[in-house]
DNA sequence: CCTGAGCGT
């Protein structure tokens, strides 16, 4: 029960925290939560997020208007989450 | 220092 619906973030600057890129996102919806991916054994960046919104169309109105957006240099690459097997 | 495609502790 993840509570929302994710939209992966891919291709991020990994200087990025989870405040810059909730606050960025947040323009196209209500961000309910943002997880940015560590790997999990050297506790690095891996360079890709998810970003949770509360309502479905905010998820698609973001894949929409920000996949390809430029964020502190980068272009985003967004997409709807996978689930999680 | 620390990169560059990636769907997640």
């Amino acid at each position: 029960m993840s509570g929302g619906y994710s939209v992966y973030v891919g291709n991020a600057p990994f200087q990025s925290t989870e405040q810059e890129i909730g606050d960025f996102f947040s323009q196209k919806g209500n961000v309910t939560n943002v997880r940015i991916v560590y790997d999990r054994e050297t506790g690095r960046p891996r360079g890709f997020a998810f970003v949770e919104y509360s309502d479905e169309q905010s998820a698609q109105r973001a894949v929409n208007e920000l996949n390809g957006a430029d964020f502190n240099g980068r272009q985003l690459r967004v997409n709807l989450a996978n689930n999680r097997s």
